[in-house]
DNA sequence: TTGACAGGTAAACATTTGTTTACTATTATA
DNA sequence: TATAATAGTAAACAAATGTTTACCTGTCAA
């Protein structure tokens, strides 16, 4: 795909923008105010060149435009990661490949989606194949379910904390807790889980 | 929601549709074109309707139709009843008070979501307060997942037959089995539970 | 140095588009 | 039956909008 000026790039972006905010494309005179120009002529040129090299199309009419590559991100999305997030979690976004749409008021920034494996937390009605919403955070509070990276895996358990100690328990009684901070594995706590989807109910 | 005349749900689809396949409202011409309307009087009379109504919101200038959130991505929408459908499961939809957005593909045709009161199924790991998408169906097979009007009020259980008789079993071990078309209460099946939403995991 | 190209100003123009006025017919409803 | 709401026709009008012409200013590579 050609390249983009970055006069070009801002009206794309506010073409996009407008049409994700508000519904409808700007008008060539909106354009022109947005990015300071007095004359419909040099925003028009800017929708031509949008054009010319793809990123737009144009119809005869009035607000007559559409993005051609949908990049009309919903906040109501959020990806679903294959892998567990080794790296920074940062990084866990550009990797995904699976994303998904969920219920608009879940989609904050920085939360992701894993599937759950294994019946150890089917105390609290979490089974295998579940999908789980996971906002990241740092640390957790008393008796939270949280998601943890114990070695190399993610695991859902819930936070338990005894002064300055701390472990996560299953809510399945066949396994046992798992100590945190202490000598045993290294583990990281990834963040909390918020949410839940099943998509078969069988 | 207030409900729509013929005409006017005609008009909303073709608004909904231009944005979708389209990418950009159609003008009130367009509109008049469209349902064969020779004058733009009588197209712009259903656009006043729907903008009163609550389906779209308009603004000055053209083409700036927006269609109310509930409306957008329609596929991926689904209503949440408060009361239970007592009538024709064909107007649950304009009486729903909420509307959710699901995963795209959760979406189809005449889904609705009721939300899960008591811990009859919690052997199947469905808790209260949880919100589960209900596919209409008539009939169910052996052993489905599905929801029922029992007297007034909607229940999750699971059905199973026997020659003749079918009966509609909680999964948990504290609720009797409902009998299905025997001499006690009506019993109309509502349809299928294909997936399920859980808003809050404490 | 020159030419291509992005970016811009200014003004006029043609068309689309939304809006309004006035009047008629049909349908649902109290 | 009376009344309101819905649906429509026709024509004119005002505003918004896209398009075009003509000219100017930089930047950058051949």
């Amino acid at each position: 795909m050609e390249k983009l000026t970055e006069r070009q790039r801002e009206a794309l972006e506010f073409v996009a923008r407008m049409i994700e905010e508000r519904g409808y494309p700007p008008s060539v005179r909106e354009l022109c105010e947005e990015m300071g120009i007095s004359s419909t002529r040099g925003a028009l040129r800017h929708l031509e060149a949008l054009e010319r090299k793809g990123y737009i199309s144009r119809a005869s009419g009035a607000r007559a435009l559409r993005l051609e590559e949908r990049e009309r991100y919903s906040k109501a999305y959020l990806p679903i990661l294959g892998e567990v997030p080794a790296g920074p979690l940062r990084y866990v976004f550009e990797e995904a490949e699976e994303w998904i749409s969920v219920p608009a008021n879940w989609g904050k920034e920085g939360r992701f989606i894993l599937r759950v494996r294994g019946d150890s937390m089917i105390g609290d009605h979490i089974q295998e194949g579940d999908l789980v919403v996971v906002d990241p955070q740092l640390s957790g509070n008393q008796g939270e379910i949280v998601v943890a990276l114990v070695g190399e895996e993610a695991t859902v358990k819930r936070l338990y904390r005894k002064g300055n100690e701390a472990e996560l328990r299953a809510s399945n009684p066949a396994y046992p807790p798992i100590p945190l901070k202490e000598g045993g594995e290294e583990v990281r706590l990834l963040g909390r889980v918020v949410a839940l989807l099943r998509e078969k109910v069988i």
